[in-house]
DNA sequence: CATCAGGGCCCTG
DNA sequence: CAGGGCCCTGAT
């Protein structure tokens, strides 16, 4: 990839969440499979952010502490292609991704003594569910994990980045941007499959021309109640009960959305909550709905992160064995 | 060497 | 509602 976009313009704006707020548990979650779209240190993170057309660097500084959190904005751009950003259009588009005007006040009071979910919920207070992408870059994210081990989507990750991306340099950071949806629609199913897509080739023209056809109001989306909002996921090709969920939560925030364990999470709940090997997925769903009610997966969000944070610094055998790399 | 499941989903019967 | 097929990879 020999072109990088370079851009050598920046404005700054400060934006301040709802307390408590954890800045590194927002902004990295590690359990997710790595794209080269987004970078973190303690502190600082880095995205490209494809909006209104244009492409954006995004660099967010941590100014603030838990309980009085605040943070810095940067938006980097190519003065060549844009006069000026619409900052507020920006701000509002991360604050809605990342989730940072959600209170979870409540929720933090009425778990941070839970046997379970205490050390989780001490450690990371304020953590949001967020997500990086865009709803169509999530669901490409969400198609190219499935039936596949991590190494293999993050290889079909980056063929695609390499295919249809863009290389971006800002702030130091040399990161790839998406694709916009008509670049895939337009292409052949088989030189997708060149990429070692597999199956999924199919999925990714069906729902790129999904995005192409403008049937797909996010907006209006997001107003949806969590079951409307599923029965319109459902009907995507590609999005079944394991999928849908994975969009409710982490990308319309809806901390309740979880009726279906997939295998990989059966495994490690059976761990975190129970301390056993494997536990049916009825009893440990009636288990975190007892618990949890309304905030049940928000609940588990908090111990698959904190698992895997801890996982950074300690040896975890049963998580390493179930992390096939 | 061959076989097989892997962080699902679609389609058919 | 059950079960086969799907792409490719690395583990066994």
């Amino acid at each position: 990839m020999a072109n990088t976009l370079i851009l050598d313009s920046e404005i700054d704006a400060v934006v301040v969440p709802a307390a408590p707020f954890s800045f590194d548990g927002t902004f990295h979650k590690p359990s997710h499979y790595p794209t080269p779209d987004h970078a973190y240190e303690t502190g600082t993170y880095w995205q490209t952010l494809l909006f209104d057309n244009h492409i954006y660097g995004v660099r967010l500084t941590n100014l603030g502490e838990v309980n009085h959190p605040k943070l810095r904005v940067t938006i980097h751009y190519d003065s060549q292609s844009l006069q000026r950003p619409d900052v507020v259009a920006l701000v509002a588009e991360l604050e809605y991704r990342f989730d940072l005007q959600a209170d979870l006040t409540s929720f933090v009071r009425r778990f941070r003594s839970d046997p379970v979910l205490r050390r989780a919920v001490t450690r990371w207070r304020g953590m949001r569910v967020s997500t990086a992408y865009s709803l169509y870059e999530f669901m490409v994210v969400t198609t190219v994990l499935q039936n596949t081990v991590v190494s293999r989507s993050v290889q079909m990750m980056n063929n695609l980045f390499n295919a249809f991306g863009g290389k971006v340099s800002f702030a130091t950071k040399d990161l790839f941007h998406f694709w916009q949806p008509a670049d895939i629609a337009r292409v052949d199913e088989n030189a997708l499959r060149a990429l070692k897509l597999g199956y999924r080739a199919k999925t990714l023209k069906k729902q790129a021309e999904i995005f192409v056809s403008g049937d797909l109001d996010v907006d209006q989306l997001k107003t949806q109640d969590t079951e409307s909002l599923k029965k319109i996921l459902l009907k995507i090709y590609g999005i079944g009960p394991a999928t849908v969920q994975y969009i409710l939560f982490e990308v319309f925030h809806r901390y309740d959305a979880i009726q279906h364990i997939p295998p990989w999470e059966q495994k490690i709940f059976s761990r975190l909550i129970f301390e056993q090997e494997l536990v049916d997925t009825s009893v440990i769903l009636k288990e975190v709905t007892d618990r949890y009610g309304e905030w049940k997966m928000l609940a588990l969000h908090y111990l698959f992160e904190n698992a895997f944070w801890m996982r950074k610094h300690e040896k975890i055998p049963w998580l390493d064995d179930l992390i096939r790399l």
